[in-house]
DNA sequence: CCGCCCCGGC
DNA sequence: TGAGTCCGGGGCGG
């Protein structure tokens, strides 16, 4: 065990996966490109390896990543792939597991990313090259917004370089072909499984899931199986208010609008206003289902291949008193908000499902234009109260609605709207709250359940799939659900989820394209490597892993890469964000170099008195926070932002804090730039996470810089920590609260000062030689297992052994990936074939 | 206002 | 497939 182990073992011995890396396994497993197969050996067979050398590789893993698109295709092969005669004028290739892969470059590229991104799943999106991937969710989701099965074959097969794979032929058939077909409509505040094809609703009632969710009326006198038949309604001609009138622009090429002739043939059956339902006029049929069991049958359907669309025909609905809401004259939409929204009305009704659009970018005007179409009453869900109220002042400062019929229900707030129909704005864990409830509160939750809605907007959405949030659909009765979120992903394997929970994802705007467009701010995204200081990284070596946290948040290298940024971007004229997760460290960098700093337990009038100086007082252009900024706070717009700490590996919460400076705009005179900085110590389990974090972006097409050293900081006078002495001191400090920290846990758990004795002692008397006695120590060591685990860890500090140590739980996290790609329809696919 | 509990996210 | 960390938030009762 006190050798390092080899691909095949790290990858828990599936034999199918040696030598076949992938992108998300982190630095070292990224060098499985074609040209750097022999890394890739070096690592299995001559380890242990010099520290440096091992560092060289990852630092090359990294640029690598960063700097290449070519790591997207991975292990895969192209070549083989017979390319048609005029390959050169088409844009794309697919393959037979269902990747697509656009030439970015394409003159018709951004037509074909329109296409693309209806029928597939962006999974990576740099600038030159982009990957899509076809999955039944993604093909559900072209259904549901009016594409069908021989519009996308047709499209597809005129875009690709390559003839479309057979198998794929295969899967879009398989997959959209009852697709769409069946229907759940809230009617009278009861839920009805509907469809124009009889057959399929018995099919469905066949499956004893959904058998036992069928509710049989009393007043239906033929209960007992025969389903409910009525006429189909029929809607057309919806205009999205806030749509701009088109004014011909002689400065800007009519290319947007027309393209050139051969393109408008090949996305000609691409309209969304086509009449997508052939049974319009037909009958329907039904059945009624509990509303109780209306998820559960949602996720059967799903499983069945017979995912449920819900679309509400709010034109048509006299049951529902309308809301007397619009869009105030002056409000204008942009285009991709415009082109969000039609893909929700675009046959007339509220389709629901999910929009997803960066921070800034505009979305809660699109939500606001949503329910401004819909026109009944609203309910709008956040995750804070203080969102609550963002959405309340939005939606008086674009439309008219008048602040009687807005009502905010939080813990302080329980208000009801006057009149028959109006907008209540409340947070997820107000209604989803299972416990004791206040008087207040719970005539609240009466009045939230007593009505039907026509509009459910979910702001945050990607926080619906947590086990209290999502009981929310299932006390709230609507008839459409808009979900609105700038980053569609989490670290479980929830986020699918969604797909029953909400619906398809409508729309998911490009990062980079909107910001080449000007709508949000570009941005310059560095990762600063800082040198571990000797001392910090000798107690760093010894720590269990737990408390080496602070070791390399508080490493004085750091401590003077941040307080160098900050100097430099405060003469720029920059407002700067500090972001340190760890409140220790935070309050420690903010005192240091005397900026204010706002965290959780950072009363709320003080939290205002600093935003506010942040926004208007010249002196103050640089703030800290904790995670409190994350979701919680209405920050006012920055120009750079500083990562100090920021453990584990967070998507989310990276795209999140970059989505604080997205509004920047031409705030400087440099006009849309904007930049974002991740402060890393070096040879570190930091490294890791950060690779990790920054994955959302760069499957955004953004590029991170590694920056090992900052220019001019050497000459930089004045930067704290820069004697011996002040760094020992810090040290010493560190350790002390370290230790208060340790005495806590004490109490609780007597074991883990054993280890930590023990640990400190032992590597105490080794001095220097850690490294070269690591191997026969660990090998040797006669202690029980945990004493070799805390020593695994302890003496590791070379980042290859830091990886080893992460390395299980993303391979775990692959698994899951894997098994999510094997969706029941996939399965069935392959099978077939 | 404070402390408590539960919850989300990693 | 589970466990355990810290930090933060909301809601409620005292």
């Amino acid at each position: 065990m006190g050798v390092k182990r080899g691909p095949a073992d790290m990858d828990g011995g599936r034999a199918d996966n040696v030598n076949r890396p992938r992108r998300d396994e982190g630095p070292i497993h990224t060098v499985g490109e074609p040209e750097d197969q022999d890394i890739d050996e070096d690592f299995s067979g001559k380890l242990p390896v010099p520290r440096h050398a091992t560092m060289d590789a990852v630092a090359r893993a990294h640029n690598f990543q960063r700097d290449s698109v070519s790591y997207i295709f991975g292990d895969h092969d192209y070549t083989w792939l017979p390319l048609k005669q005029d390959h050169e004028s088409r844009p794309l290739w697919i393959t037979e597991d269902g990747h697509i892969i656009l030439e970015g470059f394409s003159p018709i590229a951004e037509k074909a990313i329109d296409f693309l991104i209806t029928i597939a799943e962006p999974v990576s999106r740099p600038s030159h090259i982009h990957e899509y991937k076809l999955t039944p969710y993604s093909l559900y989701a072209a259904v549901s917004v009016g594409l069908e099965t021989e519009d996308i074959i047709e499209v597809l097969s005129r875009l690709s370089k390559v003839p479309v794979p057979e198998s794929i032929l295969g899967l879009i058939r398989d997959c959209t072909l009852s697709y769409g077909k069946v229907k759940l409509v809230l009617k009278h505040n009861r839920y009805f499984v509907e469809s124009s094809h009889p057959e399929m609703l018995q099919t469905l009632l066949r499956d004893q899931v959904i058998k036992e969710s069928r509710l049989v009326g009393d007043e239906d006198p033929s209960a007992g199986g025969a389903l409910i038949t009525g006429r189909a309604p029929i809607g057309k001609d919806l205009t999205i208010p806030g749509v701009k009138k088109e004014i011909p622009d002689p400065n800007k090429p009519a290319t947007d609008k027309n393209g050139k002739p051969g393109d408008e043939e090949i996305f000609a059956v691409v309209g969304l206003d086509r009449d997508d339902d052939d049974a319009e006029n037909d009958d329907v049929h039904s059945f009624e289902i509990s509303s109780s069991s209306v998820e559960t049958v949602k996720k059967r359907c799903n499983e069945l291949d017979y995912p449920m669309l819900e679309e509400y025909d709010f034109r048509n609905d006299t049951r529902n008193p309308n809301l007397d809401i619009d869009l105030k004259p002056i409000t204008v939409i942009r285009p991709y908000q415009e082109k969000s929204l039609s893909k929700m009305f675009g046959n007339g009704r509220a389709r629901s499902g999910i929009i997803v659009l960066p921070c800034g970018a505009g979305k809660t005007l699109v939500g606001i234009t949503a329910a401004c179409t819909v026109k009944k009453s609203t309910l709008v869900l956040c995750t804070s109260s203080v969102s609550v109220l963002q959405w309340k002042q939005q939606f008086l400062l674009w439309c008219n609605i008048k602040p009687h019929q807005i009502a905010m229900f939080t813990s302080d707030q329980k208000e009801k709207f006057l009149g028959e129909a109006g907008i209540v704005i409340s947070t997820y864990s107000m209604v989803a709250n299972t416990r004791n409830r206040s008087h207040d509160s719970k005539k609240m939750m009466d009045f939230l359940r007593g009505r039907e809605w026509g509009f459910l907007l979910l702001d945050e959405v990607h926080v619906v799939p947590a086990n209290m949030f999502r009981k929310v659909l299932t006390t709230i009765a609507a008839h459409a659900k808009l979900g609105l979120t700038a980053t569609l992903v989490r670290e479980d394997e929830k986020i699918d989820d969604l797909n029953f929970l909400i619906g398809p994802k409508l729309y998911e705007a490009n990062w980079m394209d909107l910001a080449s467009k000007g709508h949000i701010a570009n941005v310059q995204c560095a990762e600063i490597w800082c040198p571990m200081t000797p001392a910090f990284y000798r107690e760093y070596l010894r720590e269990s892993s737990r408390k080496r946290t602070l070791l390399y948040v508080m490493n004085p290298n750091k401590f003077q890469a941040c307080q160098y940024l900050i100097r430099y971007h405060e003469e720029r004229g920059d407002k700067i964000i500090v972001f340190s997760d760890n409140v220790y460290a935070l309050v420690a960098y903010a005192r240091k170099l005397e900026k204010p700093f706002i965290y959780g337990e950072t009363s709320q009038q003080e939290r205002v008195r600093i935003l506010q100086n942040f926004q208007h007082n010249p002196q103050i252009n640089t703030i800290f926070l904790s995670k409190v900024g994350d979701t919680s706070i209405d920050l006012p717009e920055a120009t750079c932002l500083i990562q100090v700490s920021s453990h584990y590996g967070s998507r989310r919460q990276e795209a999140q804090r970059l989505g604080r400076i997205l509004r920047a705009k031409r705030r400087n005179d440099e006009g849309f730039n904007a930049f974002f900085y991740s402060l890393v110590s070096k040879d570190t389990t930091e490294m890791y996470y950060s690779t990790k974090r920054q994955q959302f972006l760069i499957d955004q097409g953004y590029a991170f810089k590694v920056i090992t050293n900052l220019d001019g900081m050497d000459q930089e006078q004045d930067l704290v920590y820069s004697t011996p002495a002040e760094q020992l001191s810090l040290l010493q400090t560190v350790l002390l609260a370290q230790e208060s920290e340790a005495d806590l846990n004490d109490d609780v758990e007597p074991d883990a000062d054993d280890l930590t004795g023990n640990t400190s002692r032992r590597t105490g008397a080794g001095g220097g030689s850690v490294f070269s006695h690591m191997g026969s120590s660990m090998a040797g060591g006669s202690n029980g297992a945990k004493r070799s685990v805390g020593g695994l860890k302890s003496l590791s500090g070379a980042d290859d052994m830091a990886y080893v140590e992460y390395n299980k739980p993303v391979s775990m996290k692959d698994k899951d990936r894997n098994r999510g790609e094997h969706h029941p329809l996939f399965k069935k696919h392959w099978n077939k074939k």
